[in-house]
DNA sequence: TATGCCCAGTACGCTTCCGTACTGAAAAAG
DNA sequence: CTTTTTCAGTACGGAAGCGTACTGGGCATA
């Protein structure tokens, strides 16, 4: 149903996918790359409240009925993908209740995601949180080399740079990833998987448990 | 539609409605009280991810086409309303799109409302927390008085309980609320407000955007 | 090849909040 | 009325992370 209206699209570093309270033009589904979805109140506070990479789509507002982006999206890792006109794909969520049930699953799984960030947020510390952060990444990327600057997951996590540098140095010391600049690569997963604790994977088991099938 | 099939119900203090990873058995529609949804993980941090009272309904998985609680949802302020079946709720949403879109224009305010809970978690100070709580709480109910413990509160905000007690003398003093062994009492709401910042309103503007018709 | 900017490394004092724990008062239970 | 439990008030040392800022090296631009 969708394929007729689908675009291929490239994304480009920190490409604007989404703005807070204008209009979401399109929905993107990511092939390749990640995307951050960063909740920000008028005093200018921000913080990422989930990320969407191969498994999802952005514009969980369209599903929901609503055509205004709530949150600034764009890509942290540049990727490529297809994107479908918002309106296009109301009318075909409205035909079919297949593709609605299937895309309002996708959606859940973004919900329990924000909530375990919240968990997070408010329970974990630096290096926790980080250690998650760099799991969800690798998670939906197919290299081991992430191409991020400690500022921009700073801005992620809402701590301060030098917070992050200090972590990443910790994580190298334990041999857990290694780091270059502008660039952190995965060396041990189970390392920092043992970082996170619990604070990551529910996410992750929900979303299999909704679309495992599918 | 859903009329025939309502249940009254009075809730008590504390009352459970839901537990994570089971079943949901009903929907609650609030009319009195307020229910508070915890995200728990399995090293049993937990935290508030969202309040629900006379605005909204419990659910939210239902809505999305999941049958299972992802949180754990409690009364925090004892109330009544009406429940229905789970089954019941799916058989309706099935036949009705208008239900459809109102109910998922409901999730979608409280998925609004984690996200701001997100934000606050991970930015604001436990004085900016605190006065975010109380207002939301203060929102959902008729009277002025808030009948919970500071142990309780600490749990929502997940803090300690004596940061709590600290926050609370602050609030007195200034002459923002006035307290009592069990009980707050809103005394300056603008008060609140202040201190709340920006971290306060956000989904309840966006709310009223998406129901204010409704 | 030289210049300038971006990025990481590091430091220091300070704020916020934690972990823990003791106390007395209020309320509930018997 | 007495006993027990719950709740609030307070304290103290310490951990985590903040705000700020200076530095030098890597990298891109011209």
């Amino acid at each position: 149903m969708l394929q007729p209206h689908l675009e291929a699209v490239t994304l480009r570093e920190r490409q604007v996918i989404e703005v807070p309270h204008k209009p979401i033009a399109h929905a993107y589904f990511l092939e390749i790359g990640v995307a951050s979805v960063v909740a920000v109140d008028n005093e200018d506070h921000r913080i990422e409240v989930g990320v969407i990479g191969f498994e999802g789509v952005t514009g969980v507002p369209l599903l929901m009925g609503d055509n205004r982006a709530q949150h600034s999206t764009y890509m942290q890792i540049p990727g490529s993908g297809h994107r479908i006109a918002a309106d296009r794909l109301r009318t075909a969520l409205a035909q079919s209740e297949t593709l609605r049930a299937l895309m309002l699953k996708s959606a859940h799984g973004f919900m329990i995601q924000t909530a375990q960030t919240a968990l997070a947020n408010g329970r974990a510390k630096l290096e926790e949180r980080l250690a998650r952060w760099l799991l969800m990444a690798h998670d939906r990327m197919t290299s081991n080399a992430v191409p991020l600057t400690h500022e921009f997951l700073a801005v992620m996590l809402g701590v301060r740079r030098a917070g992050v540098t200090v972590a990443i140095h910790s994580f190298e010391q334990r041999g857990f990833i290694s780091a270059r600049r502008g660039e952190l690569t995965m060396v041990n997963r189970p390392g920092l998987e043992s970082v996170a604790g619990s604070f990551y994977g529910t996410p992750e088991v929900e979303l299999e448990r909704l679309l495992g099938a599918a």
